[in-house]
DNA sequence: TACGCTCTACTACATGCGTCGGAGGTCAGG
DNA sequence: CCTGACCTCCGACGCATGTAGTAGAGCGTA
């Protein structure tokens, strides 16, 4: 069979690598910063310091996929982050809860509280929440 | 010893892909497991199945890296998943605490509750837990 | 015995991601 | 005007992962 191509792209919707989102970190700490921010501050961070070119290379596909914008502002390009910090936070806990809890977010609290140590104030701030949770249900 | 590279190889802990999990899923889910069972109960849940060697290939690489073992029985082999399910999800759920909430189980927690619907069942238990928590760190 | 199944081993290939290097533009200071 | 410092663009490489084809071994049955 020679070759037989009919298959569409089907797009995916981009994820984030886990040094892009060191990137998206850094500039969720700044509120805007140009390449060579970033890098400042990812290298402050790390043992190995990254190059220039690869953090560049991280914006501008983090750009690409729609996670941050950028303007040039006189010389260099300034990067901000379009996601805020919460929202990545969310989708992350709720594709864990997919993957790992089917999708019960008691059993995904449950294990976390079994397995993690909270400190008094945590503990207080939980009941509180779990008053509130109470009275919005009943 | 003459060496002279002082470049170890720095052996990282395996990952785990998607896709990988959702193998491990099928063992956990029938304790053991030939390919062709993986495979069957793999295409049960999803629209394009998979080829029977995509799966050996995943069994394969699972066992190389430690997450599951194998014996042969007769014709075929036999897997068996090495790690628990809640032993991954505590990982993941750690990982997840490190990378997006600075390590801290409550403010995770903090989000989770803000962001998902709990049945008042679950709502019941969480309660039970802070208690627990509670007096465990009191 | 030869056919057909089923199983494993090996190879392969595309894509994504982490990581850079080099080419080439621009601007400030000597 | 030349040099150096910076910046962006483009291409590249290696490894992990998802996915699969092919070859060859073992076994049951016509």
């Amino acid at each position: 069979m020679p070759l037989k191509n009919s298959k569409k792209p089907a797009k995916k919707d981009p994820e984030l690598g886990d040094a892009e989102l060191e990137v998206l970190k850094a500039l969720w700490d700044r509120g805007e910063a140009t390449v060579r921010e970033v890098l400042d501050r990812l290298n402050e961070k790390r043992e190995k310091a990254l190059a220039y070119t690869t953090v560049l290379t991280f914006l501008t596909r983090l750009e690409q996929k729609g996670f941050v914008v950028s303007n040039k502002s006189g010389l260099a390009y300034v990067y901000k982050a379009k996601v805020s910090r919460n929202k990545i936070a969310k989708a992350r806990l709720r594709s864990l809860m997919q993957q790992m809890f089917d999708g019960a977010p008691g059993a995904m609290a449950l294990q976390l509280m079994e397995n993690e140590d909270f400190s008094p104030e945590e503990i207080d701030e939980l009941r509180v929440l779990i008053e509130r949770l109470d009275s919005r249900t009943s």
